[in-house]
Formats: structure tokens, sequence, C-alpha cells
RNA sequence: GGGCCUAUAGCUCAGUCGGUUAGAGCGCACCCCUGAUAAGGGUGAGGUGGGUGGUUCGAUUCCACUUAGGCCCA
């Protein structure tokens, strides 16, 4: 007779086999059938309020795994929060402005570029952003993000773009914003500016000069020396001196005074032979030498403007090439600038749009940079300021589009100043209150805030929200005030900001406004628009504030460490400056990707991991595996194997889900439950280790430790759950009556165990979650989606860590039989441990522990039989001795009796009756209670 | 060059407020089972704790330096 069909086997529907990739896609479409987002908001619209506000993702291209760790991340705390009964909104931004876009677009235009008009050029941007954002839209939500798909937010907006003028002129209006200058890259061919993406590096070749600019000052240590004496400065573009204020030297470098025909030139020490043999003069003294920290302060005669040039000290100056003096004109290089602003140099800047020399130039005025370079230097050689002139070939920066060299010049440009409403204190301040997470995270801002330069809001560029300033026509004053902002804001709250583009000043200016200084009415718009970051920096103001169901601050943002200077920043000024506080009360920043071996992603490289390809191959809960598997905190690394892992580790946890589901194919938890005191022993610890995971894993949420929460839920699967627990329970669960407590027993406890997994797991493995609940018992729940269930709640009396103790030893008992019943396997003495009688011998303790466990050590050992003994001195020669247990020897043996056809036990019972000569005891009293 | 961060077995992580032979799971090797079966169980081999130096009776844990890597600046 074949007893398998009298057996208790699992039965579940739940497949072994994922097949994710082609089950995540249905299961989306079942939740956007039944309306998940509005069946989860409803029902927790009157919790607390747990606001994460998403930082937008740039709209172009497909997202990649950047965006998919960060996106995953917030969707697991935020599903977490809703789980928990919060009211936490997920309201996904983009942003849809800026220059990569609109060079994009300038690109697939091509000569066309200039036969369109502004407002045709950002209809075109438009398009191109929302059909990014609709592409990004779907592969979020194929990973399983959930969010308000239908209601994102998107900065082009009109009411977005509207709060960015709100928020400019409140900023203007508490003296935040001034008009200064600042270099930027200047193509004087297209009369653009030119932002970093758009500059190619190629040769050139250029003029290589050194210039003898007269000290004007006594420098003690030269005092003695009745000779001329001059700074040597190196440059390669002459046509910058015009404009030169200042000469910069290393504070940590060794200076020397030269004597060189009867002149004397300071330089750097190290440099002093290369640069007279390029200049061909070999007579040389070293008069003196001091570190150039003793030079600062000096001051120079420019060598042909009517102005000193002082000598300031700078990190920047190096010494591989040039003379260690660097030459210094504010208005035309970065570093000029940042040192010119550190002491307070003018930054003249002569030349204009086209590349002509202003009146500022003096002489030069009137000429192109190309052709007054020749110029200059025949003007120095004759008037005695040039030492040597040549030329040399180095990379220099061209336009994109018309492949001419380029030039720094110094335009006007609009800032938020730090300092003159005290931004920076005020934002320091601010930072102390706010929770970064990790703590390390506050360090880091903190530093940046307090050395950062001000911001520069201004950007030459037509894709984005200009910036609502009018010049009056006649005198030329800037007009900023509440009845214009209002205007602009509410134009563009109507019709967008295209309208800034389409009208004219007086057309969006209200009627009556006139120029307080000299009562002009006609006016002309500013030209620069916003800088992005100011942009996506007012999302807290345009979003948060103005949107039903959300509120302000939020409590948490969620980015890459990189936001450190960016978007955590920007917001939190905008926001100090709106509002006189943080917009956040916590700010969780994650690492960024690295493959295997530590190096970051890049296309050069060939390490990129593409999302949508491992979606494919993997499943997105795969992915999002992987996302909780490492610790954020530092960088995340992906790589095959790592991913190969993840994947082993996903059908692991599955199988133990589907082994719970399939051996409660017959319980109906309302009536099978089993009362924890009348429960077995091993079930109640079952549950006790549970209700330690579910502390742990729930903490570990709390605290965004996810890596926890993957460690801890896949140990508890792995190791108590399927190699012991699950391992154990077999024989009761196939083998004692269907109805019996003992098997209700473990069933109850198999009933919490599932239950709470699916649970703990369902903020990470969203669509196996809802996949395991679609295939749950109509009976074990009460809500449409897992997503609607309740956390499972830590119950104390379930947790008992004396009794916990007691089953760790036996556990540890259970090891070492293990290890008894594998050498005897190796001996081929058995092969199924059933086949085992297993005899322990063991001290009087030992003793006295496990006979009070002796009817069910065989289960633990998953052996037929099991017996104790105290007489140390009687164990047989080849008995086992473990190292754990000194005290403990472990001989194996053959079973007695003959293996029970049923339950496969080997019992001494079996053949005692005649018709079912095959069973043994227990089995044929749960086989006649089969037939009647 | 500066600020912040990371560095424990092939992989992902624990842990030690400084203290006996550094843990877990996976992977790997070997074995068992075939009533979780494109599953399950067992045993075992893997670590100079990035490196150097210092403090200490004692450091993986504290300090300095250094190497490699990451983010952001310059």
């Amino acid at each position: 007779m074949d007893y398998k069909k009298t057996l208790n086997l699992p039965k579940t529907n739940f497949s072994m086999k994922a097949n994710l990739v082609q089950k995540e896609p249905e299961i989306l479409k079942h939740w956007d059938d039944i309306g998940i987002y509005k069946l989860v908001s409803d029902k927790t619209v009157n919790g607390p309020n747990f606001i994460l506000h998403d930082g937008p993702p740039y709209a172009n291209g497909d997202i990649h795994l950047g965006h998919t760790l960060n996106k995953a991340l917030k969707d697991i705390v935020v599903r977490y929060r809703t789980a928990r009964g919060f009211n936490s909104p997920f309201v996904p931004g983009w942003d849809c402005h800026g220059q990569p876009i609109e060079h994009n677009i300038e690109k697939s235009l091509g000569a066309k570029k200039d036969e369109i008009n502004q407002v045709e050029l950002r209809k075109l941007c438009r398009d191109y952003a929302l059909k990014f954002v609709c592409r990004q839209t779907e592969q979020f939500k194929r990973l399983g993000i959930r969010g308000d798909f239908n209601n994102p937010y998107l900065t082009l907006e009109p009411l977005y773009e509207a709060t960015n003028i709100e928020v400019f002129g409140e900023l203007y209006k508490e003296g935040y914003v001034y008009r200064g200058r600042k270099p930027i890259h200047w193509c004087y061919h297209c009369e653009t500016a030119l932002a970093e993406a758009e500059i190619e590096y190629d040769d050139e070749k250029s003029s290589s000069i050194y210039v003898k600019f007269p000290l004007k000052s006594s420098f003690v240590p030269l005092d003695g020396y009745d000779l001329p004496k001059y700074f040597l400065i190196w440059t390669t573009t002459p046509w910058t001196l015009p404009a030169n204020v200042a000469v910069a030297v290393h504070p940590d470098v060794e200076y020397a005074a030269i004597e060189a025909d009867g002149e004397i030139y300071v330089l750097a020490r190290d440099l002093v032979e290369t640069v007279f043999v390029e200049a061909g003069v070999l007579n040389l003294k070293v008069l003196k030498t001091f570190r150039g920290e003793e030079l600062g302060g000096l001051a120079c005669i420019h060598p042909f403007q009517p102005w000193e040039s002082v000598v300031i000290l700078a990190d920047f100056v190096v010494l591989d090439t040039g003379s260690g003096c660097v030459h210094i004109a504010p208005g035309h290089g970065q570093e000029d600038y940042q040192a010119g602003l550190k002491y307070k140099l003018p930054a003249p800047m002569p030349v204009d749009g086209k590349g002509f020399f202003t009146k500022q130039a003096g002489k030069y005025a009137g000429q192109h940079i190309e052709k007054a370079n020749e110029v200059i230097i025949k003007d120095l050689k004759e008037n005695g300021f040039l030492l040597h002139a040549s030329s040399i070939t180095h990379a220099y920066p061209h336009c994109w589009r018309c492949k001419n060299p380029v030039i720094f010049r110094a335009t006007e440009q609009w800032f938020i100043s730090m300092e003159n409403n005290g931004l920076r204190e005020k934002a320091l301040e601010e930072i102390r209150k706010v929770n970064w997470i990790p703590a390390w995270s506050e360090k880091r801002i903190t530093g940046m805030v307090r050395d950062r330069p001000d911001w520069c809001i201004s950007r030459q560029r037509a894709w984005g929200v200009p910036i609502p300033v009018f010049y009056c026509s006649s005198c030329g004053k800037e007009i900023v005030t509440p009845e214009s902002i209002k205007a602009v804001a509410e134009l563009f709250r109507k019709e967008g900001a295209d309208a800034w583009f389409a009208k004219s000043a007086d057309q969006i200016l209200p009627e009556g406004i006139a120029c307080p200084d000299c009562k002009g009415v006609h006016f002309i718009k500013e030209n620069d628009i916003l800088d992005v970051w100011f942009e996506s920096g007012v999302s807290h103001l345009a979003i948060l504030k103005n949107r039903r169901g959300l509120a302000w601050p939020a409590q948490l943002y969620l980015e890459g460490s990189d936001q450190h200077r960016g978007w955590f920043q920007s917001s939190l000024l905008t926001s100090i400056g709106f509002a006189k506080k943080a917009p956040y009360d916590s700010v969780l920043t994650h690492g960024f990707l690295v493959d295997g071996n530590g190096r970051k992603m890049s296309k050069s490289l060939g390490n990129v991991v593409d999302p949508l390809k491992v979606i494919e191959k993997y499943g997105a809960d795969v992915l999002r595996l992987w996302v909780i598997s490492g610790d954020y905190a530092s960088d995340i690394a992906v790589s095959q194997e790592i991913l190969e892992r993840i994947s082993e580790a996903y059908r692991r946890i599955r199988n133990t889900l589907r082994f719970l589901m399939g051996n409660l194919f017959d319980y109906e938890p309302e009536k099978d439950v089993v009362d924890l005191k009348d429960m077995e022993e091993i079930d109640k610890w079952a549950l006790c280790r549970l209700h330690k995971l579910i502390e742990t894993v729930t903490r570990a949420y709390e605290e965004y430790k996810f890596h926890l929460v993957y460690h801890s839920i896949y140990n508890f699967c792995v190791t108590d759950l399927s190699s012991f627990y699950l391992d154990v329970l077999k024989d009761r669960l196939y083998t004692f009556a269907a109805s019996s407590r003992e098997r209700k027993s473990s069933q109850t406890a198999l009933y919490e165990i599932l239950m709470t997994l699916i649970s703990l797991l369902s903020p990470v493995l969203v669509f196996t979650a809802e996949d395991a609940w679609m295939n749950l018992h109509e009976s074990f729940k009460s809500e449409a989606s897992v997503q609607l269930a309740k956390w499972p709640e830590v119950n104390k009396k379930f947790i008992d860590n004396k009794f916990e103790e007691k089953w760790n030893n036996l556990l540890k008992i259970r090891v070492e039989v293990l290890k008894a019943l594998e050498v005897s396997r190796n001996d081929k003495l058995l092969g199924n441990s059933l086949e085992a009688n297993v005899e322990l011998y063991c001290d009087d303790e030992l003793y006295e522990f496990l006979s009070s466990y002796i009817d069910i050590l065989p289960m633990l050992f998953i052996v037929s039989q099991v017996n104790l003994f105290n007489l140390i001195d009687d164990i047989p020669n080849n008995a086992f001795k473990g190292e754990e247990f000194p005290k403990l020897a472990i001989s194996v043996s053959k079973a007695l009796g003959n293996k029970c056809e049923r339950c496969w036990n080997y019992k001494e019972s079996v053949g005692e009756d005649k018709k079912y000569s095959m069973l043994c005891s227990r089995c044929l009293d749960v086989v006649k209670g089969f037939r009647e």
C-alpha cells in the first residue's frame, strides 16, 4: 500500500520558481486595478505625518543604477512608514529645466538652431523633458516604486515656476540677493556663455611670456641692493594683462632674488634655472631666498596700467610651469576670481562680448584680443618689461559649436550672498538642529556651508525660469518690487514662464509702474535665468507647502552624499531665506555605486550595470534585495557575483515562504489556533525566535539600517527555520493526524511565522510579498493587499530568555550529535539519519538536563531512537567526542526495529499489527483514524 | 592639494566601551536525502582583520602616518 496518500504533504499555489520577470508586471497591473496608492493613502491619511520629500532626478535619459538605489531606499522607507500607520505620501518629482536638455536640443537642431526663437526652443526642450519624465516614470514603476505617479511634481509646471519667482522676490526683499561679476567661459564668436559641458579641450599654440613687474614697495631683505627689482610673472595670455591687479605667490614655496644683467628678479627658487635657461640668461647670482609668505602685501607697478599690482598669497600656485609668480586677473579666471574675492581686489573686465578691448584697457581700447597679443608683447619689450617671449602648445578650452578658443570673461551675474544677511550663520545654526544620518554627514555639510562662496544663481540660457528683474530703459536701474514680483508670479501661474520670453517688459509689468529714480516708464527684462539648483531648491515650498496631503517641513530627505553640495544645501538656503528654518527634520545620505573592485561605475571602465537589464534577468525584487543587502552608509558594490549571490538568497527566502504556505494548506486561523500554554515547547521556541526577529527587524527599519533587515531575516530563514525548525517539524506535520493538537500547535507557529515574514519583507520584496499574499487562504487575511496589512508587533509573552538559553544548549548538543552522525555516515553505517540509534553518555548535570527532554530528542536529532547513559566509564570505543562538551560522548548504531513504511522511522512496533505489518504503532493509529 | 567617508574570510555583513583559539550566512569541496525536489539536510576547508609605526601588560578595536578606493571641492 502507498501510504504517501495518508500523509499531510505540503500544498500551495505559490510557485517555487519566482518567474519574477513575467509575474512582476502582472502584479503591477493588479495594483493599478485596485488603485493601491489611493487605498494606502486613504487608510493612513489620519496617521501622523512622515513626509519623505523626493529629490527630483534630471529628466534626461534612462534611469541608471544610482536612481534605482535611491528610489528603492525611499520606497522602502515610505512603505515601512505606511505599514506602521503613518501618513506617508510619496510624490515623485523631476528636474526639467537646465543646460543639458537645452544642449541636447541644440545639438539635434544643428545649424537650424539660429533660425528658431527662444519660445520655440523652449517648446522643444519641454517636449524632450516630458518624454523622459514618462519614460523614467515607467521605469520607476517597474522597479516597484509606489508613489503618486499620476500627479508627480515637475519643475516646469506653471505653479512651480511661479514659486521660484516668489522665493526670489522674498530673498531679494530680505537683502540676500545682489548683482556682481564672475568669470565664466565665454565664446566671443558665438557671443554666448558656455557651460562646462560645452567646452572641448584641444591643443592650441599660445604665446609664452615672462613679464617684469617692478617692485614698488620697500622689501627689507633687498633694500641694500641699489638695482631695479622685479617680480617675474609668466603668462600664456598676454591679452589678460590689462586686467592684471595682482601677483600671486605660494606661501610655503621658497623664492629667490636673482641678480642678472644688472637687475633683480624675484621668482620661485626651484624654477630659476628653467626660466633663465629658456630666456638665455646664463650669468646669475642668487642674492637672497625667502618664503613666499614673506612677500605677501608688497606692491608692484603694473607695466602699463595706471594702478598697482599687489603681491598676494595663494595655495593654487604650482611650480610645474612658469616662475612661481602668477599673474592675477580676477575678471579672466576662476582662481584669479576667488583670490580676488579673498583679497577684495577690483576685477576689471576690459573685454566686451565680441572680444574687443573696452576703454578700461587704456591704449588698447578698440583692439580685438586676438590681435592685441602681439601688440602688447611688442610694447612690453620696448618698455623693458619683457624678459622673454616664446610660444607653447597646450590644451586649451574651445567652444563646442564653433570650435574656436574660448575665454574667461567676468560678466554681470546674480548672487545670493552668504554674508549680507547672515545667511551662512543662520544656515549653520539650522544644520545643528537637523538629524543627519549617518552622524558624520553633519560634519560634511557644516564644512561645506562654512566654506562655500556666494551662490551664483544666474545662467545665460533659455531653458529655465527667468530671473524676474527689470531695468529702467532710461537710467538702467534694476526694478524688483512686490508689485513686479507679483505681476510675474501671476503671469507664470497662468501662462508659465514661456510668457517671459514671449512678452515685452512693458506687457508684463502692471501699468503705472515707474522707475523710482528717473520716473521712466519703460523697462527691459533681465536675460539670465535661474540656476536649476535654485529651482529644485524651492521644491519644498512649491510642493510641500502647496499640495494637499503634504506638509512642510519634510520629515526626511534621502539622497546620495553628493547632495551635501547640491540639493541639501540649495533647499536649506532657500528655506532659511523664505521660512527662516530648515525644510527637513532629518537628512539621510547614501553612498555611491562601485563595482566588485570598489571602482566607480563609468563607461570608460566598462563596468556599468544597467538596472533595466538586471530587472529583465533577475526581476525587480532581486534588485531591491540587493539594495538593502549592503550598508549604504558607505559605497555599495555591485557585480555579477554579488547579484548571483543575492538571487540565490532570494530563492532561499522565497522557498521558505513556500514551505510555510504549503504546510498551512489545511489550517484555519480562527478555528485551529492552539494556545501558547498548550503548544509544543519547540513551537514556543520558534515563536520566541520570531518575536526577537520582529524586534530586530523593526528596529533596523526604524534606524534605516536596512542591511540588518536583510541579514537578520535571511539568517532566520536559513538557520532557525530551514536547517532546524522546519526540518525537525516535517515528521510532525506530515505524519501526525491532520487535526491532532501536536500538528495544530506547529501550524499555529508556522502561521505566525508566515504572516510575520511576509509583512517584514513587504517593504523590500514588494512583488514577492504581494504574490505570497495573493496565494494565502482568504481566512488568513482581512486586507486586499499586504500593503494594507498591519505591521507585526513584538509580543513580550513569547520572549523568554531563560527558556531560549535552555534551547540554545539543546541546539549545541544537537550540533555534536550531527557531527557524530556525519562520522557514521562517512563510515557507511547509515545514510538517512532516521536509520540511527543515538546513545548519549554524559555527566550528571547533562544527564539530568537531557532526561527532561528525552521524549523529543529523537525528533530534534531526526533519528529513530535516543538513549541516555551516565556511566562515563562504559562508553563504546568508537564513541564520538566533540570539543564543545567534554563531558559528552555520542555513540551511533543501527536503529532497532524495522522501518515504518509511512513515517520512515525505525520502530520496534513495526510488524506488531497483522493487517498493517509495515506500520509503526503511531502511524497505525493515524491510518485507522483515516478509515473511520 | 583640501574636506568628509570606507577598508574584517571568494561575496554580503556581525562583533570586541582594548583582553582567552575573530563570528554568521552565502559560495566552494565532500557526503546524505529524494514526502520543500530546477528543492532540503550535514560535515569541512577558507581570515598575517589594507600597510607601517606608536600608546598599552595586551589592539582588529585607541592615536599617527601611509596605501587603495569613493563623494565633493580646488
